[in-house]
DNA sequence: CTCCGTAATCGAAGCGCTTCGACAAGACAG
DNA sequence: CTGTCTTGTCGAAGCGCTTCGATTACGGAG
C-alpha cells in the first residue's frame, strides 16, 4: 500500500553491525555506549538518512515529539502579533525537536480531549485565553501539560504567561512625563474589547492611571507623576476615531501626550491631531501600546510600547518543555514590554 | 512513567464483547459488521469516550492523519491573508479528520525531508512558493504528496494553486473603467516585490495593462478600454507613497481612477488624494486589491478585490485529500479574485 | 440433504520503536 | 585466583492499532 519502506532503525543497526537496541541507546543517550560503537552508529545514521518514525516512537515511548497550540484564529486579536507568537513558538519548539499542531480555538474543549485521548500530542500552549474560558476547566480534567497565555479567573494550579499590560500602561505615562506632558490621556479600544476580557485592556488603563497626580506633588522620591490623566474607549473606524479625538481636544485644551491602545486607530488619530492644529514630535506626543509597524508607518514615526510576542512563545514553549521534562515552572509569568523609541 | 493508561481498543473490545479487529472494522469501515454489533461498539466508544492512539494507528495503517502546511512565517506575505489561509486550511483538514503540523518556511527542504521520513505526516501544503524556490525540488525528490500555493518555474507533475492575478488586475480596471474612468493607473507595490516573485505582482499589472486602449476604439465588442492605462511602482513608507502619487497625478492630469495593490500605502494614497483635492469616490475612483479589512479601514470605504484565502486553503487541503486517496487533481488551479464593492 | 457462497466475526501477525533484564568482559579488591 | 562491580551490548517483550487469512453460521441452489 505504501511505496518505498522508508529506512527503518533495523537497517541502521545492521549496517552499523549492532542491535537495533544500542542505535536507540545511541539516539537517546539514555545508556553509556562507547564512543566507538557511538560513532558507527551516527555514520549509519547519516548515510541511510534515517528518521526515526514518528508513530513508533510515539507508541514505544509514549512520548509524542509534538505540542499542540491552539490559537484563536478567526477574529479579535492583532494579527502580527499572533503571527510572531506562532513563529517564535514554533521556532522554539524545534529547538527542542518538537513539532507544532495548529489546532483553532472553535475546536474548543472537545478538540483539547481528543488531542489528549489520541496521545498526538504532548502538552498543549492556549493562546488568548479569557477570563471565562471553558477550555481551561478541560485542560484542568485532562490533565494535560499546559501553558496559558492570558490569565483565566481562577488560574490556581495552571503555568500562566501573559504581557505585564499594568507596566505597558506606566510606561506609556512615563514616557508621556518623560516627555514633558503635564495632561496626559489614553485612547483605549472600543468598549466591546474592554467587556470581552478583562484583565488586558483595564490593566493597560489602570497601569496609565497609576500615574495620575490629580494636583499631588510632581516632584520629591517616587516617579515623576502627571498633574492630569485620563482614559478613553474608542471604537475602530475612523469617523469615531476623529471625532473621540476632537472631544477629547475639546475637553482637556492642556493635553500634550496621548497613549493610543488601539491600533487601527493610529493613523487617523494622527489626521485627527494634524487637523486640529498639533504637531506630534513638538508640541504634543503620541505613544502607541501595539506593534512596531503601526508606529512605523505612520508619519512622523511613533514611539511605540509593542507585545513582545517573541518573548512570549518563547517563555511558553520554554515552560512547557519543563513541564514535560517533569520540571517546576513559575504558576505565573509577567512579562516586562518594551518601549521603542523613534 | 505516564499516568492513567488511557483507553484502548481492547477496553472498547471487552465492554462491547467483540474482538479488537471488530472494533477496528465498525470504527474504519473497512468490512461489514452487523447494525447490531456495531451499534454495541459505537457505545461502547461514546461510553468510554475512546480516541484511537495516534501513533499506533499510523504504525500500523502508515497513515498519521496529519498534514503540514509550510507557511512563511517571518516576513513578507500579508499578514491578514495569512491568518486566513491558515485558519481555512486547518478547518478543512479537519473536515477530513486530518490535523495540521504547522512549520516555517526556514526549516525548508531539510525540515521536509524529516516530516516526511518520520511519517509524521501524509502529505504538505507549501504556502508562498517563489519561482526558484529549493523546497520545490525537495517536495519532487521526497514524492510527498503535496499542493503548492504559487507557481515555481517548473511546475510539472506538481499541484499548484493560486489566485488568478492577471484576472484580478483586469477586474480592478473594468471596475474603474465601468465607473466612467477614462485614463486609469495601478500603484503597485515596491521594486523589492517585483523582484521576489516573478508572477504574482506582474501578473496583476499585466492583467491591468491588458485594458489599455491606446487610442483604440472603446465601443464595440469585447471589453471596453480605458483610454490610457498606466503602472507605477511604489515602496511603502508614507513619505515615498505621497511622493509618487503627487507625481502621479501631476504627469496625468485627466486620471480618475486608480487601484492600489500595496495594502499598506492605501491610507496614504488616500491622504495625498484628498490634499490634490480628489474626492474620492465622487470625481476620482479607488480600487485595492488586498483583503477586506484593508478597504473597510478607510474614509470613505473602497471596494476591493481580495485574496480569498479561505477559498484557496480549502480548494489546497482539498486536493491534497483527493491525492492522499490516489485519486487525479488538476496540476494546476487558477482561483478567480472577488472584487467586493462598497 | 449436501454443497457452496456470502456475511459476520475472530485471532494472530506485524508496523518500528523503546526499554527492561540478561549477560559477557574487564577492572579491581580481597 | 575467586567474587563483586561496572560498562557496553544484546534479545525479547511489548506499545495500540490495522489487516489478512481463517472460521463459523446461515441460506439458497442443485
Amino acid at each position: 500500500m505504501k511505496g518505498p519502506r522508508g529506512v527503518t532503525i533495523a537497517d541502521v543497526a545492521a549496517r552499523a553491525e549492532v542491535a537495533a537496541s544500542t542505535v536507540s541507546y545511541v539516539l537517546s543517550g539514555k545508556r553509556s555506549i562507547s564512543p566507538a560503537t557511538a560513532q558507527r552508529v551516527m555514520d549509519a545514521v547519516a548515510e541511510l538518512g534515517y528518521h526515526p518514525h514518528a508513530g513508533a516512537r510515539s507508541l514505544a515511548s509514549r512520548r509524542a515529539g509534538v505540542i499542540a497550540m491552539m490559537l484563536p484564529l478567526r477574529d479579535g486579536m492583532h494579527l502580527p502579533v499572533l503571527m510572531q507568537f506562532a513563529s517564535g513558538a514554533v521556532t522554539e519548539a524545534r529547538r527542542h525537536d518538537q513539532d507544532v499542531l495548529l489546532m483553532t480555538a472553535d475546536e474548543g474543549p472537545a478538540g483539547l480531549a481528543r488531542v489528549a485521548a489520541s496521545s498526538i500530542v504532548d502538552g498543549l500552549i492556549l493562546m488568548d485565553v479569557e477570563v471565562r474560558d471553558p477550555r481551561v476547566e478541560a485542560v484542568r480534567r485532562l490533565g494535560l501539560p499546559s501553558v496559558l497565555l492570558g490569565f483565566p479567573a481562577d488560574a490556581a494550579g495552571l503555568t500562566c504567561v501573559d504581557l505585564d499590560f499594568t507596566a505597558a500602561g506606566r510606561e506609556c505615562a512615563d514616557y508621556l512625563i518623560g516627555r514633558g506632558c503635564r495632561d496626559i490621556a489614553l485612547l483605549g479600544a472600543s468598549e466591546a474589547v474592554y467587556e470581552r476580557r478583562t484583565g488586558f485592556a483595564e490593566r493597560v488603563r489602570s497601569g496609565f492611571l497609576d500615574r495620575r497626580g490629580d494636583g499631588r506633588a510632581a516632584a520629591g522620591p517616587g516617579p515623576r507623576l502627571a498633574e492630569s490623566a485620563a482614559a478613553v474607549p474608542c471604537p475602530d473606524d475612523p469617523v469615531s476615531v476623529q471625532r473621540t479625538v476632537k472631544e477629547l481636544l475639546a475637553s482637556r485644551p492642556d493635553l500634550t501626550g496621548l497613549a493610543v491602545h488601539n491600533e487601527p486607530a493610529v493613523p487617523h488619530v494622527m489626521h485627527a491631531l494634524a487637523d486640529a492644529g498639533k504637531c506630534v514630535g513638538e508640541d504634543f506626543h503620541v505613544v502607541v501600546i501595539g506593534p512596531d509597524e503601526v508606529g512605523e508607518r505612520v508619519h512622523p514615526p511613533l514611539p511605540s510600547v509593542l507585545v513582545p510576542a517573541e518573548r512570549l512563545a518563547e517563555i511558553a514553549v520554554g515552560h512547557l518543555m519543563r513541564k514535560l521534562d517533569g520540571l517546576e515552572v513559575p504558576e505565573s509569568t509577567l512579562v516586562e514590554p518594551q518601549l521603542t523609541v523613534r
